[in-house]
DNA sequence: CGGCATCCTCGTGGATACTG
DNA sequence: CAGTATCCACGAGGATGCCG
């Protein structure tokens, strides 16, 4: 490889939609929002407070470029205080499901990678 | 925390495994790599040369976080300029396996992504 | 309640230059 | 060739305040 004058675009080049889905998914509130819907609709202020850490802003601006991207879908409803139910779309389910393997693998082997960090980390140098 | 009076703390909680699996995803370039080394071992400069848009300073430190978590080695050959060559571990090959799925949800959903895109920049808004 | 606008900070990451 | 170190710009993202 390294040869063929032009190997096949997967994601190397800038242009590619790899890159793209891989931006997306970079941004972590995205998939967490995402496998979080995946479980049920839920509400802005409930996925507030279920989601540790996130703030108002990136909550609200996440939702929204989900929605744009057509992986979760937003309803009204306009009760006095008004609410508002996300939930996940038919497309927002499939990248759930191809991004599960990642979930899976974390959990398995998340271990190991701390192993490997605890390795370098100290027998890099001090060989103790 | 600890489950208290909740659903499984499987994202959710900032000390979660998941977590940081996606950071590290979330790095695109790390992903980018993890691909290009699936394929073969690769020297420096040719995986600079082969990932699009990449600097010099992010392929280095990239590479060396890929390196401690295990999932990329690293071998120096005392040529007389020195070459180094990249591989990636079983334990990368994994985790390669795992992202997978994620560039073939890409592929083939991406025109999806864009057209709802197009509908949620148009469609909300079509006097523009 | 849900969400947008503003401000301000602080880390990410590019460009550059130098070393082994 | 492979990498490190420095400087610097830019924008992501938290805090706050206000409106539907």
């Amino acid at each position: 490889m390294g040869a063929s004058a032009h190997l096949s675009p997967d994601v190397f080049a800038a242009d590619c939609p790899t890159r793209r889905v891989l931006d997306r998914i970079g941004d972590k509130w995205a998939v967490l929002i995402l496998i979080l819907l995946a479980r049920g609709t839920t509400r802005f202020n409930e996925l507030r407070r279920l989601i540790d850490g996130i703030s108002q802003k990136m909550l609200s601006q996440t939702l929204k470029s989900l929605e744009r991207d057509g992986l979760v879908s937003r309803r009204v409803i306009p009760t006095v205080p008004v609410a508002v139910e996300y939930a996940i779309t038919p497309l927002g389910r499939t990248l759930h499901d191809a991004v599960d393997p990642l979930r899976i693998w974390a959990e398995t082997h998340i271990a190991a990678v701390e192993a490997a960090q605890k390795r370098y980390d100290g027998g890099g140098q001090a060989s103790a």
